[in-house]
RNA sequence: GACCCCUUCGUCUAGCGGUCAGGACACAACCCUUUCACGGUUGAGACACGGGUUCGAUUCCCGUAGGGGUCGCCA
């Protein structure tokens, strides 16, 4: 049997950080698996569903790499064939016209609350005669739930989980309007789609046993479930806006790379014993659903940003490069040029490795594209003594001749002058630092020349000499 | 309130009857060092509680407490 699996938002919002993970473990099942990953957006409430939040949702799959093996399905282009199967179930005596009005129902669950008793519907239009029905109110279809028994379902996650059929009412499949209810369109369109395997958050375990007895009804066969716990807040309360619950775009805003993203998602509630750093190919070798975890857990943006650091480590230059420069442009309010581009990768190997996120990337590598002559920030302006300023000049001088353009060799030179002026290289560093970036933190001065190249450099210590 | 699920360092987790309870992030100290980082070493830090079962429970069972989820003609 090939794996099928789906993600299948509701497009009234974002992608939360719970639903990106819901969609990654997916796409790593199918892709572990050699199976099918599907997309189906569920936008049958349409007061609430919108185009902007379908791009949203789609801009973050593209941007976390989770590539759909078919085009999505639009759940609201099938309410003909949901009503289908609801008449379906009718004529096979599986369901049954409700005439009850929402304020009936309504006046139901608030006498069952405050009795104490669990909060269903009766069943008064179940086995009630169709002539008593009152020609002026528009019937839902309900399913005719079994009353007796249990419904249980096969969790890869949760296990074998049982429900009393007693505690589960009798759900409307159909409403007045002839419009199917999310119910009914998710058993129908998993069942259509060919869907093995459901692989949701937790929050969708109750719906799991409506579920169940949905697809029985029909004879369909019953998907593998795999309910995921849900993430929390550092806190441990529901994620809030203060935290995770902003759009997966968001971390890209903040500056992450979408496989530190996906690495981070996919420790979140999955263990692979030890291993922490997984990169992607790994991920879909290894993962399984017998890794997920049973309890909830909490999102740590310091645990994202470690991983992020890694991988920006590793990744090349010229990408950094190309993620970094739209970040950069908008801190110098003008686009960069090839020649901005060239000296930003330059910049990459020294820097990368400083830098947590692209945002602070694009943070530090700012003063490369500051035009001279430079100006000091509070602390490097200490750091420009007149005696520092003269000493300066007199590297400027020697460095002037060095035959190489080398960190290497602009290294020795300087070390050969701290030596003789009886000074430590940091006493010498700083101010050439200084000079340069105009700042006090910065990668090795060396590399910062280098990256500048020598007539720029020797411009701005020859500048900061006669200030 | 009813039903369902969960509970190992601050956080993410490993563990699947016998372990000095391991790793990672964060934290602290030290080392490295031209600044800031990276890196390295070390340290502190957990089995929610109470009963069982067992020669032996973090591990199995039952309670308690705490947390979470669900109870719409929303999805």
């Amino acid at each position: 049997m090939t794996v099928v699996t789906r993600f299948a938002p509701s497009p009234t919002g974002f992608l939360h950080i719970g639903g990106a993970r819901t969609a990654l473990f997916n796409w790593l099942y199918a892709r572990h698996t050699g199976g099918k990953f599907l997309l189906r957006i569920e936008d049958t409430d349409r007061e609430r569903s919108t185009q902007e939040a379908i791009g949203a949702i789609m801009e973050s799959l593209a941007w976390l790499e989770l590539d759909a093996d078919e085009e999505p399905l639009f759940q609201s282009t099938r309410a003909e064939r949901h009503a289908e199967v609801a008449r379906e179930m009718l004529a096979a005596g599986k369901a049954y016209h409700c005439y009850c009005s929402p304020e009936e129902l309504q006046a139901m669950r608030d006498a069952a609350r405050a009795e104490g008793r669990p909060v269903r519907y009766d069943g008064t239009w179940r086995d009630r005669d169709p002539s008593e029905a009152p020609s002026d109110i528009k019937p839902v279809i309900r399913l005719k739930a079994p009353q007796e028994g249990e419904t249980k379902i096969i969790d890869r996650v949760q296990g074998e989980v049982t429900v009393a059929n007693a505690q589960l009412d009798d759900l409307i499949l159909l409403r007045s309007d002839g419009t199917p209810t999310y119910m009914l369109a998710v058993v129908v369109d998993d069942h259509d789609m060919g869907i093995t395997h459901v692989i949701r958050g937790d929050d969708h375990m109750t719906n799991a046993f409506r579920q169940t007895q949905i697809f029985e009804a029909m004879g369909w066969d019953v998907p593998v479930f795999a309910h995921v716990p849900l993430i929390h807040g550092p806190d441990g309360a529901k994620l809030s806006k203060r935290h995770g619950a902003v759009g997966a775009e968001a971390y890209r805003d903040m500056g992450f790379l979408p496989e530190a993203m996906r690495n981070y998602l996919l420790r979140l509630g999955w263990g692979h014993g030890d291993d922490e750093i997984i990169a992607t190919d790994q991920a879909i070798a290894w993962f399984d659903l017998d890794g997920i975890g049973r309890s909830p857990s909490r999102f740590d943006m310091a645990k994202l940003t470690a991983l992020n650091l890694h991988y920006m480590k590793q990744a090349d230059d010229a990408r950094l490069a190309r993620l970094t420069a739209p970040l950069l442009a908008s801190r110098l309010g003008r686009d960069l040029s090839e020649r901005d581009m060239a000296v930003l990768t330059d910049a990459m190997p020294s820097m990368k490795e400083r830098a947590k996120t692209l945002l602070e990337l694009a943070e530090q590598t700012e003063f490369y594209f500051h035009a001279r002559p430079v100006t000091p920030d509070e602390k490097a302006a200490k750091v420009l003594t007149p005696e520092a300023r003269s000493a300066i000049g007199e590297m400027a001088d020697e460095l002037s001749a060095v035959a190489e353009w080398t960190p290497e060799a602009m290294e020795a030179l300087v070390r050969g002058y701290a030596e003789r002026a009886g000074l430590g290289l940091g006493k010498v560093a700083q101010p050439l630092r200084a000079a340069l970036t105009g700042r006090t933190v910065s990668p090795p001065v060396f590399d910062v020349m280098a990256v500048f190249g020598r007539e720029e450099s020797l411009a701005r210590l020859r500048e900061a000499a006669v200030a």
